[in-house]
DNA sequence: CGAATTTGACCCGCGC
DNA sequence: GCGCGGGTCAAATTCG
């Protein structure tokens, strides 16, 4: 398979070519949405990049009815529909670090959709030796906060946007900004804000594909995000459908997923009709998929109550 | 005024 | 040993 060839030959510190790869080789249209490169579900659990995100079922389950996509950008929501410019892509990367690995984790896909099994049973191995160099240098990295500790997995979304920094839902803040080495562009790291989570998150922009946003989470969160609760103060005036899938991918970009995986058992896509205006009926526009895209793109375990 | 961002300095390990 | 690059820190600055 074309797909699996090319995750093969992918390290995950190289996310940025990774993507341009996806796109060069059918007409900028993505190869995949979704891939999970090492399985590490099974490690913790029914632990998908949406709960490593810390959105969790009771999210899914939400007001929001939607499937809790973080990709969604409210940055700029109506910069990005109007633009027609957001299409998301997953990667996970193994940890690969030493600690962790002495488990290496079974890549058997479990039961899913087509594509979740046509992506996740790559590479435990193939991802871990590659990038190990790169989990040594962040280990070495995470030491310079005083205290060793576990590298998290971490999880790369690879997003077609104009805007940089993709809200996914939770409060982040700048620690630091990098020269990237061969990129004209700037990375940023964010640590989330919340006091007891220390997940953090690097954004960066494909120099090969300037559209592209590379967005690779470390950690897990600890907390419900506070864009999500459904009563929260801090979303008091997020509409309760935020989340759904209208600001997580433009109809348009839904459609190029369609296409993308025609195999999927997809209900059709909405009809192009979204705006930046759009944050109150979406459930209307997606009578079919309470969950959002990505249950239908993610292994339904993912989505099932623990 | 507090929170968030900016940005240069610093730390660390790797490769030569 | 030294330079390089990734990642983080923290003071200064900006913003709401």
């Amino acid at each position: 398979m074309e797909k699996k060839e090319i995750m093969m030959s992918v390290k995950m510190e190289d996310a940025s070519s990774l993507f341009s790869s996806c796109y060069s080789n059918s007409n900028n249209i993505p190869l995949w949405s979704v891939f999970d490169l090492c399985q590490e579900t099974e490690e913790k659990g029914s632990l998908g990049f949406m709960d490593l995100l810390g959105v969790h079922q009771d999210y899914y389950n939400g007001g929001g009815g939607g499937g809790a996509p973080l990709l969604a950008d409210n940055n700029s929501p109506s910069q990005v529909a109007g633009k027609d410019s957001t299409e998301a892509t997953t990667v996970k990367e193994c940890p690969s670090n030493s600690e962790t690995q002495q488990q290496p984790t079974p890549t058997t896909p479990k039961s899913a959709s087509p594509l979740s099994s046509s992506v996740s049973t790559t590479t435990t191995v193939d991802q871990a030796a590659p990038s190990s160099q790169h989990a040594d240098k962040l280990l070495k990295a995470k030491k310079t906060n005083g205290k060793k500790r576990e590298r998290e997995a971490r999880y790369a979304f690879m997003t077609k946007s104009e805007v940089d920094h993709l809200e996914d839902g939770y409060r982040w803040r700048k620690y630091g900004q990098k020269a990237v080495k061969n990129s004209p562009f700037p990375r940023s790291y964010y640590r989330c804000t919340s006091g007891s989570c220390n997940v953090k998150k690097r954004v960066e922009r494909s120099f090969t594909d300037p559209t592209i946003v590379v967005t690779t989470y470390e950690g897990q969160h600890t907390h419900p995000s506070p864009l999500l609760m459904p009563r929260s103060s801090s979303s008091s005036s997020m509409p309760q459908t935020y989340f759904s899938h209208q600001h997580y991918l433009h109809p348009h970009h839904q459609q190029l997923l369609f296409n993308t995986f025609p195999s999927l058992d997809f209900p059709p896509p909405p009809p192009p009709s979204s705006s930046s205006q759009d944050t109150t009926n979406n459930n209307a526009l997606f009578p079919l998929s309470d969950h959002g895209l990505l249950q239908d793109v993610l292994p339904s375990h993912m989505f099932k109550q623990e």
